[in-house]
RNA sequence: GGCCCCGUGGUGUAGUGGACUAACAUGCCACCCUGUCACGGUGGAGAUCGGGGGUUCGAAUCCCCCCGGGGUCGCCA
């Protein structure tokens, strides 16, 4: 016999009834009634009852009492209905049974260091010292399954549009301009180095100079930055490039592509179609954020008008200290205690806001025009006169019975703080519907930004992003008032993908490069092959990168990218199944021309 | 680099200065059990409470340092 296994554990249905059957996979669990066994095997299709009972087979029933979790044990025996009465509705497979006459145990298994056939929580350090064991277990089953057939959806999707897959190296070249790299020291060139990609920007554009014209790649990504629930030092994204398109073609691709998938893949999640598109100043006036969670209200507006004239210093100096005060309105939450509102206040302070203003809008609902001073519990009464929190009120759609949020100071914390706010407010309200996949574009990104600490300009996406034609003049005399060709997709208040029309003219890019303080020979040096490039008919092009990792968390419906990575790293960067990084012989170093510096 | 949270039998939790000789569930081991499916029953083994130091008559519990895991700000063109 070459296959262990005629059939998959999870497949068995009453239509085989009567069929011999050859299984193999892992006891998932046993139950041992002294004369009857019961064992329900799994395998990767799912989970099989399989009975062995001594008065059909004496010696499989010998066997399969040494039998414990997690062994591997071969099976075979004929598929039977299950008595009537005892079939387990729980079960895809519960109406039948497999009626076993001939087994063998493959391996054994030591008692595993957690549950295998539960959903329990346990500890993420042991689940991945363990990781072998944790992607038995149901959960991370279905998310590898899940990951395939979202990377598989997209590979058949672009392919179908006139797309090719082309592979590009992960050995090429350090540009320290982005994020910081990895690099990988050359043995055959002293004191050189390659670096992994952050992400295979240039080649793709270089593909295009190639005539490619439409390409994409599931492309393997590196930055050596510190971790977050939704970042990891590597990850995937879906890399992909156009010739001969205008940003329009991009988002309409980008929609296309991801409504489908979700019906598709995950046919019970609701989207907003068409998706919404924001303008980068409208997301940050309304959420504090670029990229907002869209599936609830709650939006931050804007109070310093009302305000601007008030007695109550703390938003009087913020604004004439050039600052704002903004806030949001959290529904229903005038019952909050004090407790829960220095709870608040000490979560902003420690995103660096000087303190949170509360305003409670009564205890009942109501109309906000029968409002009282007597009524509203704050600080700010003894500031604010009753008219302008009505007004504040009315600015933030709140109701009687509802709680102001509002927060005085710098513009960019401001907005950080709300958006934190906001978030949080959203997720103990329930607001944000986790069935809900809420896609929007940000539009209209500013192309530069302004380096306080250089007091230089950098580039808001990177530099290769192309300026809006009619805003190109403005490069020489007001750079921040360019809008680049660069758009965001966002989901669920995640940034999902970022792309741009590229410039595809050595002539802009240079004068670009110029903008962002190179000289003439750094821009030789780090970029002289993609100028070059340029010269030789470079068609116009753009672009676009969804992160593969972030889709399927938010699909998959959990709360960090690891938990959809087979093999992930821990906050501090390191691999616990296999202990990386780790240490390297001398002669290893001594090829490689390197020498490990004394750090003090 | 900053701030915050977590670390108690294999696993998940309870215990927040004395009644802890550390509890509960589950897992594990042994025996019993022919229809269970998170099988059931009886019995048993198993943690000096992440590590180190300190305070105290007394520390799982309070303080300090360190280690590990997580969240986040900075960082992520």
């Amino acid at each position: 016999m070459i296959l262990l296994k005629s059939h998959s554990c999870g497949e068995l249905r009453k239509k085989h009834v009567g069929a011999n059957v050859d299984l193999a996979g892992w006891v998932d669990r046993r139950r041992d009634h002294g004369r009857l066994i019961f064992i329900d095997l799994r395998d990767r299709g799912g989970i099989v009852q399989v009975v062995f009972n001594p008065e059909v087979s004496k010696s499989c029933h010998e066997i399969a009492s040494e039998m414990r979790s997690e062994y591997v044990v071969r099976v075979s025996g004929e598929v039977a209905p299950r008595p009537p009465g005892t079939e387990n509705p729980k079960l895809p497979t519960g109406d039948v049974e497999v009626i076993i006459d001939n087994t063998e145990i493959l391996n054994t298994s030591k008692t595993p260091p957690f549950y295998i056939n539960e959903d329990t929580e346990v500890e993420e350090s042991l689940r991945l010292k363990y990781r072998y064991l944790d992607l038995r277990r149901a959960r991370m089953k279905r998310n590898l399954l899940l990951r395939h057939q979202i990377v598989k959806f997209m590979r058949d999707f672009l392919d179908a549009q006139g797309f090719i897959e082309v592979e590009t190296p992960i050995l090429i070249k350090s540009t320290p301009e982005g994020a910081r790299d990895y690099l990988v020291p050359s043995r055959l060139y002293p004191g050189k180095f390659y670096a992994l990609p952050q992400s295979p920007q240039q080649l793709k554009q270089l593909l295009m100079v190639a005539g490619v014209e439409k390409y994409f790649q599931i492309a393997k990504c590196f930055r050596d930055e510190d971790t977050r629930a939704d970042r990891q030092p590597e990850f995937t994204q879906l890399d992909l490039e156009m010739s001969f398109i205008e940003e329009e073609d991009i988002l309409n691709l980008l929609e296309g592509l991801f409504a489908s998938m979700v019906e598709t893949v995950k046919p019970e999640m609701r989207m907003i179609k068409p998706f919404p598109r924001l303008t980068y100043a409208e997301a940050m006036e309304h959420y504090g954020t670029d990229k907002p969670d869209l599936r609830f209200g709650m939006e931050i507006r804007d109070l310093s008008d009302i305000v601007a004239q008030s007695d109550f210093s703390i938003f009087r100096s913020a604004i004439a200290e050039g600052g704002k005060v903004k806030g949001i309105c959290a529904p229903g939450c005038a019952s909050y205690t004090r407790h829960q509102l220095d709870e608040l206040n000490k979560l902003v302070q420690n995103l660096g806001a000087k303190g949170l203003v509360t305003i409670i809008l009564g205890t009942s609902g109501g109309s906000i025009n029968d409002l009282t001073l007597e009524m509203v519990k704050s600080v700010a009464t003894k500031f604010i006169t009753l008219d302008h929190i009505k007004q504040m009120a009315e600015c933030l759609g709140a109701n009687m019975g509802d709680l102001l949020l509002i927060i005085a100071g710098k513009p960019k914390i401001v907005d950080m703080v709300l958006d934190e706010l906001r978030r949080e407010m959203g997720h103990r309200l329930k607001l944000a519907d986790p069935n809900v996949l809420a896609f929007a574009f940000i539009v209209d990104f500013p192309l530069l930004a302004r380096n306080e600490e250089m007091g230089q300009w950098e580039s808001m996406h990177h530099p290769f992003t192309a300026p809006r034609d009619e805003d190109v003049s403005l490069l020489d005399v007001a750079p921040e008032k360019v809008r680049g060709k660069h758009y965001d997709m966002v989901c669920n208040g995640c940034e999902i993908a970022g792309g741009s029309i590229r410039i595809h003219t050595s002539h802009l890019q240079r004068k670009i490069f110029k903008l962002l303080g190179y000289n003439d020979d750094e821009i030789e040096e780090r970029f002289g092959h993609l100028l070059e490039a340029f010269d030789y008919g470079a068609p116009p092009h753009g672009g676009v990168a969804p992160g593969i990792d972030r889709i399927v968390m938010l699909m998959a419906g959990e709360e960090t990218i690891r938990e959809v990575i087979a093999f992930p790293k821990t906050q501090s960067a390191t691999d616990l199944t296999v202990n990386a990084p780790s240490s390297v012989a001398e002669e290893q170093l001594a090829e490689l021309h390197l020498l490990l510096r004394e750090e003090s």
